[in-house]
DNA sequence: TTATGTGAACGCATTCACAGCC
DNA sequence: GGCTGTGAATGCGTTCACATAA
């Protein structure tokens, strides 16, 4: 398949939440100028998004509300459960181990580890939290498919490379360090310092 | 001042924490191809993205490590406090009240709220979580300059409104829901489960 | 008439390549 | 010689505009 730009995957993420909440509200059908204002967007662009996969619209009519949201949860693979472990029991690990977003969309918790002996073995979320030493064993043991990196910078690489080891091929890492990884493990790098520094130039540097 | 890309402004961001690493090591110089390096960049990316503020480095020689240093914190805005307000004390809320990367960047708690009358008047890292309802009397006195929204989406709109009536400019809005905005008002969305679909679509369709 | 689907045009971020300075 | 600074070239995401279909 052609690659498809990763602004073009937050666009259709978007769209589908739009698309739950029309569903909700009965509605069958939708133009591309309606998702578009939803969105903040514009229609062309929502066109142009879903055109790279397809053809999923009728003509002087617009889209099917349930179609199109099952279309777009095939495109980005959200028909299967998602196996997930989050590696760093802090404040922001133990905070989304219980996030309810994460579990809406069919990303399932298997595995909380930590470093720390006073953590392992204590309750977070109805999970017992793991030794990390334990990572590799365990977690494929428990088929994860994506691990969340809430552990200091100075851990994060050698977390990261035991949940490679562990079979894991996609990593959302909070540790504001750089990661090398095999080329076929996807990665997503959060850091909310830095975005509040984008906010603070923002602010420093108005227009 | 020119336009600067969203871009451009993580890379700086990127850069900056590089820099104190190559300062604690007491490096004098860096090059724009060291820096490349270790951000995952281009020479030409870097050069490039300083060269929309000045002239920092010295042909032959490089950046003064100090010098583009301190540069940059004045690009960024980082050279003053910033008085941060985080509402809705959910549990990532609650986490990021304790989150030691926005002290450590000059990011300063200024108080937390909440809609929940369970909630209101327990200590939370320090700080009296406060009534929402109380939101726009106090920030403004305590002259917040950003918020952070850590409350349900359906709750999300209208604390922005209070958030803005209070003074505050800047927004770090982590709930699932296109906000509105005066125009003069920075806005920055950040969503968990909206990240871990780009994965699931990454592992979806590989290449 | 209405709204999709898409090639073409556009604009902007990245990369190239080299002149200029240390 | 080494490395910066920057116009020029490139590549790519977005927007335009219209042929096409309901």
């Amino acid at each position: 398949m052609k690659h498809i730009a990763d602004s073009t995957v937050r666009r259709l993420s978007l769209y589908l939440r739009f698309l739950e909440e029309f569903q909700a509200k009965g509605l069958a059908t939708i133009s591309s100028t309606e998702l578009a204002a939803r969105g903040g967007t514009t229609s062309a662009q929502v066109r142009k998004d879903l055109s790279f996969f397809g053809s999923f619209g009728k003509r002087g009519l617009g889209y099917s509300v349930p179609e199109l949201e099952r279309r777009l949860r095939r495109i980005l693979g959200l028909e299967r459960e998602w196996r997930v472990i989050i590696i760093g029991m802090g404040k922001i690990g133990a905070a989304l181990a219980g996030y309810a977003g994460f579990h809406q969309r069919g990303f399932r918790i298997v595995g909380l580890y930590d470093a720390d002996p006073a953590k392992v073995g204590k309750r977070i979320d109805g999970h017992v939290v793991r030794a990390a030493s334990d990572l590799a064993r365990e977690a494929h043991k428990e088929g994860a498919d994506i691990a969340v990196l809430t552990v200091p910078a100075s851990a994060a690489q050698q977390a990261a490379d035991a949940a490679v080891k562990a079979g894991v091929r996609a990593l959302m890492n909070f540790a504001p360090v750089p990661l090398t990884l095999p080329a076929n493990v996807a990665l997503k790098n959060v850091n909310m310092a830095m975005e509040l520094e984008g906010l603070a130039f923002a602010l420093t540097n108005p227009g």
